[in-house]
DNA sequence: TGCACGATCTCG
DNA sequence: GAGATCGTGCAT
């Protein structure tokens, strides 16, 4: 399998979401097992205008990463409980990113957080240098849907962008 | 220095 | 339908 490099990340968000279903995420544990996870849903976020993304308010500590390019990892916590795993794409300067909500059997972006084991130590993380997570090529999913992202009612106009895709299964 | 709230999930 | 639980951003 073919690991996906810089190249890949650097495009648009929604370009990337859309060809990272059916990609597969791999996770080397410190114990030393190694799980593998195929995508299934994915959202994206286009930094600067779009209210729904955190780099919407500017450039701060915790949005910093998403303005280093694309094929970075970038992690935050939600409602003081749940990591949340977001890819960086695009290029410097232009903030944005794909946010995994599912993997596999797994629905909810909460639940796969926990289930990879994702913490803080993984904000900025080089997806294409890292040796405890990183993903891999297959085909292109094609048979996918696409509907509007979840849980970004506030964002006015943004809300109703079809940024949100999922396989069909 | 303080406070309200969020890209969520689980349990009644 | 409500609670858990805390970092972040914005108001004092």
């Amino acid at each position: 399998m073919k690991k996906l490099d810089e190249n890949f990340f650097r495009r648009d968000a929604v370009v990337v979401a859309c060809e990272l279903l059916g990609k597969t995420l791999v996770r080397f544990h410190d114990d030393g097992t190694t799980c593998r996870y195929r995508i299934t849903a994915t959202e994206a976020y286009l930094g600067g205008e779009d209210l729904a993304c955190h780099a919407s308010k500017g450039r701060t500590p915790r949005t910093e990463v998403m303005f280093h390019g694309g094929g970075k990892i970038y992690v935050y916590l939600i409602y003081g409980m749940y990591w949340m795993l977001n890819i960086v794409t695009g290029v410097e300067d232009h903030p944005q990113a794909v946010l995994i909500c599912g993997l596999n059997e797994v629905k909810g972006s909460g639940r796969v957080g926990k289930l990879l084991k994702i913490d803080k130590s993984f904000y900025g993380e080089d997806l294409t240098g890292s040796t405890r997570i990183w993903l891999e090529d297959s085909e292109t999913y094609t048979n996918y849907i696409y509907k509007p992202r979840v849980g970004v009612d506030y964002a006015g106009e943004w809300k109703d962008k079809l940024w949100r895709f999922e396989t069909l299964d």
